[in-house]
DNA sequence: TCACATGATTTAGC
DNA sequence: GCTAAATCATGTGA
């Protein structure tokens, strides 16, 4: 028997000999052979590591000291090391790369498209996606103002979710950092008593990690619902419906009845009304699509209104041939008179 | 509060 | 890319 199998069967011998609920026979060696010392002097030890947490810091620091120096020490040390590789072969094999987690994948995807998370972007901290919707948003010449103002707000709240993000994640990051060090130094110090493996440590330090990604997803998750909440309060179009000024209807429902066989502007007479109406190409290009589908499937409800800007028409080119001139409008009347019709007769429709 | 009006969006076809 | 058609969501007036 080997010197560290010797120690092994003494230590699996009086294993609990150390232990303070053991009567006192078992914990003082009753002298006479080489195998009780030893058996006695490993129960110190044992007893020792088991009160150490019970003591003041200058006295825990002593005793380490007392133990490091102890003569048995790297015997036990020795014993230690069996049992741990026991041990580890037992746990080899649950370490393994875990694959990244597709919910937190998910969420920094959508702070990074947002602009919350990576480099601060231009303009205030703004998105892509939030320049965007500020784009598809504004148009509508009356509000344009109103539009500058909140997108301000908008982006001025943006910023301010991206403080609060970016603190509390330098907060989390400074304490996992701390805690990480902080166990780390442990088991260094912990390695001279007993044995730890470099790559324990690292174990260690991914569980830790683990565990503080965890709630970083959710500070993510709230960032994230705080964004969605910002941006449909702010930023979805519908919500920013407002209804064109009298003026502005009047002129597209004046291009509208005065072009009834061929109600589709050109991009010339859609910029020039856009211009006219103080609204967006886009938005004029809505109101037709509109006005298109709904007078079709209602023409006897628009016959009224129809016959009102007919005769409105009329009236100003009868103005406009008085004055020699017809110019200053998109619109080219061709219906005088003809009021109204449910057909057109151009290759384009309505039927 | 409700019904209707209306501007914007989405989807599908060409 | 433009349009029709359907749909959504908000504005408005009784």
């Amino acid at each position: 028997m080997d010197e560290q199998t010797r120690l092994m069967h003494s230590h699996t011998g009086v294993g609990m000999a150390g232990h303070p609920g053991l009567p006192p026979h078992m914990q003082e060696g009753n002298g006479g052979t080489d195998g009780d010392g030893r058996k006695q002097d490993i129960g110190d030890i044992l007893q020792q590591i088991m009160t150490i947490t019970d003591q003041s810091l200058d006295e825990a620091q002593a005793r380490k000291h007392a133990l490091n120096c102890h003569r048995m020490k790297p015997a036990l040390f020795n014993v230690l090391c069996e049992i741990k590789e026991k041990t580890v072969l037992s746990i080899r094999g649950a370490q393994e790369e875990e694959p990244p987690d597709p919910q937190l994948m998910r969420l920094d995807n959508m702070l990074l498209a947002e602009g919350v998370s990576g480099p601060e972007k231009g303009g205030g901290g703004g998105s892509a996606a939030a320049a965007a919707a500020a784009a598809a948003a504004s148009g509508a010449g009356a509000a344009a103002a109103d539009n500058s103002t909140e997108h301000s707000d908008y982006r001025a709240k943006l910023t301010q979710i991206r403080q609060i993000y970016h603190t509390e994640l330098e907060k989390y990051e400074q304490a996992c950092n701390e805690f990480t060090t902080h166990v780390m130094n442990l088991l260094r110090e912990q390695s001279r008593t007993r044995p730890i493996s470099p790559k324990e440590i690292e174990r260690m330090v991914n569980i830790i990690h683990r565990k503080f990604s965890s709630i970083q997803m959710q500070l993510k998750q709230s960032t994230c619902e705080a964004v969605m909440i910002l941006r449909s309060r702010f930023l979805d179009a519908r919500r920013k419906r407002r209804n064109f000024n009298k003026q502005a209807t009047e002129i597209l429902n004046e291009y509208f009845y005065s072009h009834l066989s061929n109600p589709y502007p050109s991009e010339e007479a859609k910029e020039e009304l856009a211009k006219k109406c103080a609204i967006t190409v886009a938005q004029v290009s809505n109101w037709f699509g509109n006005k298109r589908i709904r007078y079709k499937k209602n023409i006897g409800k628009f016959q009224e209104e129809a016959n009102m800007y007919a005769a409105r028409t009329a009236v100003n080119a009868a103005n406009a041939s008085s004055h020699g001139s017809q110019a200053n409008s998109p619109s080219t009347p061709n219906s005088a008179g003809g009021y109204p019709s449910p057909c057109y007769q151009s290759d384009r429709r309505i039927q």
